[in-house]
DNA sequence: CGATCCCGCCACATT
DNA sequence: AATGTGGCGGGATCG
């Protein structure tokens, strides 16, 4: 023990020691350690600790273990004394022994030295921040692990996290990609969008009481639980957990977690966020119970989590002392503006962003994979964020022909929706205002579409678990409509329209007719689908209604409220809103301009796409804020102008059911099965749904002209049904279905029967035919004037591909972030309004935060909503 | 003694 | 059944 003592009180010890270690350790594997001389002669030492120490020699020279302990020497090492490594070895060697001891002890050495966060240090430190782009690294859990000298399960703990941020992605089974940070601002800004819609009230909330007065948890637990329902992930495009059925797996809770903790933090104005908070926050569903257990969970999870945030350094930690006391909390040290894309916190080398080449590059494997069949599916992976971790793993299980058998499976999962739908329904309907938690039950398989029950529910759409994706945001916006009571009206004899659902479902086939043009704000309701549903309702509709009544302003009209006005009044009359509904006439008619911008705008890409657009030459910081709003009113002007304008569609049957909203243009979708797991498809109700569904058989041969959209994207839609289903009207159809495929695609004119497709990777062919224009032109400006978001967004998505559609799930990364603002969160019900409100009273104080910019902008966006959710009940 | 959080059992998913 | 994943919480350590 002396020794030991000495040893360590010796300044000198530490050198020895750790030279010992650098020797054994770092130059030789664990093997080698034994082959040391000096050991070898130590040995004898370690007998007299006792006698495990040999077989902690052995073992470690043989184990893991052993690995990891050097390992872990070898990190602190540098870290700790440089300096020793100087010392020579052969003085020491007397010391050796004591080293031995010292070895222990380092070995035992704190859990500091085991910590995750050293841990994920060490790992990080391995790959390249921003890896080229060409390069893939794959990660080997296995591989890691032993060289980090820990179990496997640790590595779990650090990819999750990783990979909830885009940094990594999972390849295959053992496998991990290392995608680095040039996504990092990326994803981050789509987490800080979706971040704003679900918890930016909530945040707004809890940190002002925090700091100004005291919270009482009960109070606002209540309120805020109708945000938190759990809102998916951004990015991860889950497989096909889509279904609504299988949102089994567990979702990865750290995972999700961890993109939610991070929301936490780009939504607070401080850039701190305590555990018990963020704890809060995030156990989503009945607050009010909280059970204590539950509660030291997630913070033992959060600690994980925040471990790794350090040690990517995005967050520090930090303690905040209130009235209470100390408390820890951790804050936010990386970026906080995203501009565009890339930039990353730190100062790594921002240049090396470029979105979309990285992106690319990290999903090509997907992709190539993909190629055959399944491209579509994965291509929905679109990552919006990148790494269709999700699609990946998907697509060593996937079925090699998906797409078959999709017919049955899509019944199925159509029932679930439905089912799913009703239990919200039920559950949410009848108290718009307060949300339950909504989880997303699984659905138990409910055959009834029963659209008619679900009035204002916005479902959940299928992939509640998944779903993050951000489109959702923007589509809601771009479909919103004022419409609910519309809606409603149509329903009469039809099952087919829900008030609130802008899509009709068909029950006959796997495919569902969905229609825009119905309320676009609807779409957004759905998009929040887990909680809020309920209230997202409410409050869509009412600020539909508002938004419409702007709307019918002349396209001339300026923006009502902050939005650029130029914007739209550019987009206005050309552009279809939501893209789905598109003129007829202006289809038929040669589409020019118009369509351009419709395209634009019909997709929910778009939607997506606007916030990067949004406005182009607007302030960026206003940007966000405003965007969703804008978009939001934009959607809903264009929307209805066009209607207005174009009115009947082509099919009676159709507009009849709708005719209240507008001409629809109709599409049909299709579950995505098993194999797509991301995708949807739209397919132009005008067109002979026949052939669609004929597709079921064969998807990717298929001809017709669809649209594809992330199951996201979808997950915000209503569904309904209706029995009947549109037949194709021709010359509608066309228009529609030009429209449609402008949405994504800019193939304007196409006709029914061009296919339009989008593959994983493009796509189609294009058929300009009669009305090319539109790709042609909508990289850039044409579409521009219509709506300078879109445009935006439009040329950035696909940049210039013919056809931009080939990617849908580029524009889909591109735009989400831009589509966060729409999120349903946003919408709130009245209640929310009160708590809007509160936190604005109290936000004014607000001087914490930092940037005055930011917090107007949140002030600004707050005070929309509520502004809007107020109109709205009018 | 509260804050942290390592460790690894064990359930669930996938192969 | 084997193996991959990862939820989860006991209980050890830290401060």
């Amino acid at each position: 023990e002396n020794i030991f003592d000495r040893s360590r009180m010796a300044p000198k010890t530490p050198i020895k020691n750790e030279p010992v270690d650098l020797s054994k350790q770092k130059g030789c594997t664990p093997e080698r350690s034994p082959i040391t001389p000096v050991k070898i002669v130590d040995r004898p030492q370690p007998d007299p600790w006792t006698p495990t120490a040999n077989l902690k020699m052995l073992v470690s020279a043989a184990s893991p273990d052993m690995r990891d302990r050097e390992k872990k020497k070898e990190l602190f090492r540098p870290i700790e004394n440089s300096e020793q490594s100087n010392t020579p070895d052969s003085l020491q060697y007397d010391m050796v022994d004591d080293n031995t001891v010292d070895e222990f002890e380092k070995q035992r050495p704190s859990r500091k030295q085991k910590s995750l966060g050293l841990l994920c240090q060490k790992f990080l430190a391995r790959y390249p921040s921003y890896p080229l782009s060409t390069e893939k690294t794959t990660i080997s859990l296995d591989e890691v692990a032993s060289i980090l000298g820990v179990g496997r399960r640790r590595i779990y703990d650090i990819v999750n996290v990783l990979e909830s941020l885009h940094l990594v992605s999972h390849v295959a089974k053992n496998q991990y990609c290392w995608h680095g940070r040039h996504n990092l601002s990326q994803t981050l800004k789509v987490l800080q969008e979706a971040g704003e819609l679900q918890y930016g009230e909530l945040m707004a909330f809890f940190q002002n009481k925090e700091q100004d007065l005291e919270y009482k948890f009960g109070e606002r637990k209540k309120e805020t639980v109708s945000v938190s329902q759990d809102r998916p992930l951004l990015d991860f495009p889950e497989p096909d957990c889509s279904s609504a059925s299988a949102g089994s797996r567990k979702d990865k809770s750290l995972r999700i977690m961890s993109q939610k903790f991070v929301m936490l933090f780009l939504v607070s104005k401080t850039k701190i966020v305590t555990l018990d908070i963020a704890a809060k926050i995030l156990i989503e569903e009945t607050q009010d119970s909280v059970d204590h257990s539950k509660f030291k969970t997630t913070v033992r999870r959060l600690y994980d989590i925040a471990n790794v945030l350090t040690s990517l350094g995005l967050i520090k930690k930090v303690h905040v002392t209130e009235e209470r006391g100390r408390k820890p909390a951790f804050k936010w040290i990386g970026p906080v503006e995203f501009p565009g894309k890339t930039d990353e916190p730190r100062g790594h080398s921002p240049t090396s962003d470029p979105l979309p080449g990285t992106q690319k590059g990290a999903c090509a494997p997907y992709q190539i994979r993909t190629t055959g069949k399944q491209r579509f599916t994965r291509h929905a992976s679109f990552n919006f964020a990148q790494p269709c971790e999700g699609t990946r793993r998907k697509v060593s299980s996937e079925p090699s022909s998906p797409h078959q058998k999709r017919q049955g499976e899509y019944c199925s999962k159509i029932i679930n929706l439905a089912a799913v739908c009703r239990q919200k329904i039920t559950q949410d309907t009848r108290n718009p205002g307060i949300t339950s938690p909504l989880s997303l039950l699984p659905v138990p398989g409910d055959s009834d579409f029963c659209v008619n029950t679900l009035p204002q529910a916005v479902f959940p759409v299928v992939q509640a678990d998944v779903p993050s994706i951000s489109l959702p945001n923007g589509v809601s916006s771009q479909t919103l409509h004022p419409s609910t009571s519309e809606a409603s009206k149509t329903e009469n004899g039809k099952p087919t329209l829900l008030p609130n659902q802008p899509f009709l479902c068909f029950p006959s086939s796997s495919l569902f007719m969905l229609c825009s043009g119905l309320q676009e704000n609807k779409l957004r309701e759905t998009l929040p689908s887990t909680g809020d549903v309920a209230n997202k309702s409410a409050e869509a509709p009412a600020a539909c209604q508002k938004r419409s009544s702007h709307q019918c302003t002349s396209p001339s009209a300026p923006a009502d409220d902050e939005e650029p006005a130029a914007k739209r009044q550019t987009m206005e009359e050309t552009d279809v809103p939501l893209s789905l509904v598109v003129p007829k006439k202006s289809f038929e008619s040669p589409k020019a301009e118009s369509t351009p911008g419709s395209d634009c705008t019909s997709a929910v890409l778009l939607e997506a796409s606007h916030n990067d657009l949004a406005s182009p030459a607007a302030p960026e910081a206003a940007d966000r804020d405003s965007t969703k709003p804008l978009d939001s009113q934009e959607q809903e002007k264009w929307s209805q102008n066009k209607n207005p304008n174009e009115p009947s569609p082509g099919k009676e049957h159709i507009s009849k059911e709708n005719g209240n909203q507008h001409f629809h243009p109709q599409y049909l979708y299709v579950q995505p099965t098993a194999g797509l797991s991301n995708c949807n498809f739209l397919f132009s109700a005008n067109q002979a749904p026949g052939a669609i569904s004929l597709t079921a058989n064969q998807l990717p041969s298929l001809s017709v002209p669809c649209v594809m959209v992330p199951s996201a994207a979808l997950a915000s839609f209503p569904l309904v049904c209706s029995p009947t289903i549109a037949s194709p009207v021709s010359p509608v159809s066309d228009g529609s279905f030009s429209a449609a495929t402008s949405m994504n695609f800019s193939m304007s004119g196409l006709a029914s029967t061009t296919p339009v497709f989008v593959g994983t990777t493009a796509v189609v062919t294009p058929k300009v035919s009669p009305v090319p224009s539109m790709d042609p032109q909508q990289p850039a400006h044409p579409t521009l004037h219509l709506s300078p978001v879109l445009a935006r967004s439009c040329s950035a998505v696909k940049l210039d591909s013919s056809m931009c559609m080939g990617h849908p799930v580029t524009l889909l990364k591109l735009q989400q972030p831009s589509s966060t603002p729409l999120t349903p969160k946003n919408i709130r019900p009245a209640c929310q309004e009160a708590f809007f409100k509160t936190p604005g009273s109290l936000g004014d104080p607000v001087a914490w935060k930092k940037n005055a910019g930011t917090q107007t902008r949140n002030s600004s966006s707050v005070q929309r909503r509520l502004e809007i959710s107020s109109t709205s009940t009018d």
